[in-house]
DNA sequence: ATACTTGTTAGTACCTGGTTATAATAGCTG
DNA sequence: CAGCTATTATAACCAGGTACTAACAAGTAT
């Protein structure tokens, strides 16, 4: 009788640890009483793998969330990056990802809003210029069709020239959906050529 | 002695509820507890006072806070029109303001980011065409100069032509900082003239 | 076999921030 | 004076926990 038993209602710890983490990542409102059900161990077993685990009681859930929501200075989904950059080799080339949720989409026909294509499109456009600030001074845009919700946009941007004594540069963005390409863009970038400070310009990115 | 004593500290039930309203609102945080030594008045008075006022307790308005916040269709301030629309003239011309604010620009310059001009912007020409549904085209656009933390943006928006059957229409924004102009686009905003539904475009606009 | 360790369960005391109900008190009013 | 409102007090109870102590089963080491 060396093997295990085990009940088929009853993971291991690590499996359970895990269907843990993911009931309260889906529903941060469950209370132990719920876990301990759905768990099928006893309700200190619950609060012990909270504890391992740093997962905070229900209040103290609920009030990191309210916090955070009340927080004036809340980091937006806009806030460095509009989209997951994927590839990016510096004055050159980029792609990014980007997914068009319920908040991006015009709730009544479910149409993305074209600032969010847009914003993708030049977060990339600022990105994939190599300097410490880099920002946008004109853009030639063009809507191709329109993106819907749960399409995943990827942005592709080529850095067609450097000129200007490189204080200038050109760089051109193509998103698409699969195969379609949905927008396309023309932008000028304005960069920091050394510690020239430019005038007439927006938008902003970090190197490291 | 018919005159009301009233001790300084104390205020008629009145003002107490008023006062009581406020120190919620602006700080939703805050324990009856908190209240009590604010109001200068017993714990079961706040707690008559809220249910008076209708105000849940602490532990309700934060999970109705966290609740609000992890609605998946929370409507962000990107919801429907970026800015403040303070005058519009279906079909000719309109105005809005937008006040730049932490959440907007780069932290490190303090410089609003592009896309959040150019949302204003692009907003603004969609609301001004009078129609069920307005996408946005294509764009041409300039960004004349950058534009800061605290800055309030007012967008101007003028239409310029309806053509080709109704189905067309060029919209001119020129956004201003005080006198001093920071954008500049031309966006051709398709409309759906009639039932024709339109291709390639993006953004919508309800009529009301 | 014995001791030690890990995992699980149980039970108790206690905490916060309240609710609900009941009663007592003060002060004014008709 | 009775009747009313406003306020305060007191006590029981609740949800959803924390913190601690204890007990037991199973596997591992000695």
């Amino acid at each position: 009788m060396a093997k295990v038993v085990r009940t088929i209602e009853r993971l291991p710890k690590r499996e359970r640890h895990q269907l843990l983490g993911s009931l309260i990542d889906d529903n941060p409102f469950i209370t132990d009483q719920e876990l301990t059900r759905q768990l099928k161990v006893s309700i200190q077993t619950v609060r012990l793998d909270r504890l391992e685990l740093g997962i905070p009681e229900l209040r103290e859930r609920m009030k990191l969330m309210a916090e955070r929501s009340y927080d004036p200075v809340r980091s937006l989904p806009l806030d460095e990056v509009i989209g997951d950059i994927v590839d990016l080799q510096l004055d050159h080339s980029g792609i990014s990802l980007f997914e068009i949720k319920e908040e991006h989409v015009f709730s009544r026909t479910g149409i993305a809003r074209g600032h969010h294509v847009f914003a993708q499109a030049n977060s990339l456009a600022v990105a994939v210029i190599n300097d410490e600030i880099a920002l946008t001074a004109t853009a030639d845009i063009r809507f191709v069709r329109q993106v819907k919700l749960g399409e995943k946009c990827i942005a592709k941007a080529y850095v067609r020239s450097i000129s200007g004594g490189r204080s200038k540069a050109k760089v051109e963005v193509f998103s698409y959906v699969s195969d379609e390409m949905v927008f396309q863009g023309s932008f000028l970038i304005y960069r920091s050529a050394g510690e020239t400070v430019i005038e007439g310009g927006m938008d902003g990115a970090d190197r490291n």
